[in-house]
DNA sequence: GTGAAAGCGCTAACAA
DNA sequence: TTGTTAGCGCTTTCAC
């Protein structure tokens, strides 16, 4: 059932019922009854216009393009129905890919995301290994530039709109509680990819224990791989008080922990919410990550920048409860 | 930059450009020389051909939809790399669409993904609330069910392609090793929301469990809302063995239960990974979701699926492991 | 108020 | 081996 099916139907134009069915009508002054009488006929045939053919005409093709560098556990889907949340009511369809943590297939997806002309894209930017600087995808032109863009979660070279979490703040919390407790010798935990919010968190940490009189050597930082080195164990061993930038490292390393160590005698904190929280035998306090609400925010940055392609950026940041 | 232009920096016809653009040199008995001109000059200019005008044609979008009645936490990233994985190497782009558990959300998403012409479908279906028959979208027409589809993880009324999990065999290993910690009081805690892989697990925890001589009073079932009641706690209390279809909920449970039962008294089992389950202080057996396997495998059913319309109704089960 | 006609970028039947 | 021509379903001038 297309266009052209509805208006031999109606004993009208193709024309005027596009005009009826995008909604124009009122715009082209069609009178009421031809407009009636269309929509009533789309209706009884169930039409639906065909998008494609819509977006070779129009250059749009409401579509977002979702761009995660890894899957972040919990986190996608719960960004994803943020986004989704938002978009609903639009006529936006959210397409998404995920690059295994892999640099060759991030560039490559946004790659395909541009050949599948999406309207804008939300970037969960790939963290790179230690000292590496972020970089401009390889393939960077022009079109790319001039596709909207909102950078989520991480920073990264691309001078884009933002959505962040308030990691300064975050490890800044953390090391008053660490310091409410009165504790003498600090770790920080991160997995060995460099990205900013890690960074932000180990920022904020450090410096409120600096500006409180701890020295740096009472601060420690571990920096694991996939699975901690018996070395960087014996490290956190040391502290009294460990700040884990994220739940599931933390825990990965709190089985081996425990054989060298009492693990009640050691305040922990982590970012991200475990499960098992309550029933768990330490002391540990988790800092919630707001994904879903980063991906409404996200969402709703992306369709004003849409629409407002001159204003200046934007960067909002989201505090970790 | 399109075929036109290529075509005319060429001095050829915008048909054998997009013949030899479409890996259909070969095909055409088209001559090295100027296949080689085109791909060279195409090449140059950083020539993409545009999708939409492509489909347009060809009635083919190269997207597959993925649809989540609901966002299943860890799951719908695993299940996303794992379709990814597939279909990297291919054509093919996922659209993806989450539902919040709404079957009104849930209809809508499967209508969208039709009008977005998607090649396949990758479906999750919704869990209804209990006693509610499985029902096909109610707009189902024909559009829909020509569209090749692979449900996944729960059972739906339509007759597709399935990914499951064998979930009856889940139900009979963890009664089995309950049997072996020599158990008397048995229960299995569920989410209110009926689904097949639930049922199933029931069925083959019970079915076991009376095989081997219980009687169905030691047997209880606890199906819960968002918090547990007193009285689901305590008739979870009453039991040495408690197998929870999914392992946030029996987390969830614990730190209530804790207060009026011994935990190290109990045998605890659940599907799903616990991330700190080895430093949690119960005795807890649980079952891996193989779900990025179950992406994999769906998204390798649905390619073969488009290709072969016309065979037998494929169903492949995956061991929890 | 409505329609005719051109064209978005590409593919495919039919010629040559 | 290559080109001509006619669309795919829709939007959009421009004309009446």
């Amino acid at each position: 059932m297309n266009i052209k099916e509805i208006s031999a139907l109606c004993g009208v134009s193709t024309c005027t019922v596009s005009r009826v069915l995008s909604g124009d009508a009122k715009k082209y002054r069609i009178s009421d009854a031809t407009a009636k009488k269309i929509l009533k006929v789309a209706d009884k045939k169930g039409y639906r216009p065909n998008y494609l053919a819509r977006s070779l005409n129009t250059r749009q093709t409401f579509t977002i393009g979702l761009i995660f560098a890894n899957t972040v556990d919990f986190f996608l889907g719960r960004i994803l129905e943020g986004v989704e949340a938002h978009l609903r009511g639009t006529d936006y369809q959210t397409i998404v890919a995920t690059c295994e943590n892999s640099s060759d297939l991030y560039d490559e997806e946004i790659q395909r995301m541009l050949y599948r002309h999406v309207d804008g894209v939300i970037l969960y930017p790939l963290a790179l290994a230690g000292g590496v600087k972020f970089s401009l995808p390889k393939t960077a032109g022009k079109s790319e530039s001039d596709t909207p863009c909102v950078v989520i979660g991480r920073h990264s070279s691309l001078d884009r709109d933002e959505v962040m979490f308030c990691d300064r703040e975050a490890g800044q919390t953390v090391a008053e509680g660490f310091l409410e407790g009165k504790r003498r010798r600090f770790a920080f935990l991160a997995p060995q990819g460099s990205c900013s919010a890690d960074r932000g968190r180990e920022a904020g940490y450090v410096e409120t224990l600096k500006k409180n009189g701890i020295k740096t050597s009472a601060i420690a930082t571990v920096r694991t791989g996939e699975k901690p080195t018996p070395k960087e164990i014996s490290t956190l061993a040391k502290a009294d008080a460990i700040f884990s930038t994220n739940s599931a490292l933390l825990l990965s390393c709190l089985s081996e922990l425990k054989e060298i160590r009492d693990l009640l005698s050691v305040k922990f904190a982590s970012v991200g919410k475990v499960e098992a929280e309550d029933i768990l035998p330490i002391d540990l306090r988790t800092l919630s990550v707001p994904a879903r609400a980063m991906g409404t925010e996200a969402a709703k940055l992306l369709l004003w920048r849409m629409e407002n392609p001159g204003e200046p950026l934007r960067r909002i940041c989201l505090p970790l409860v």
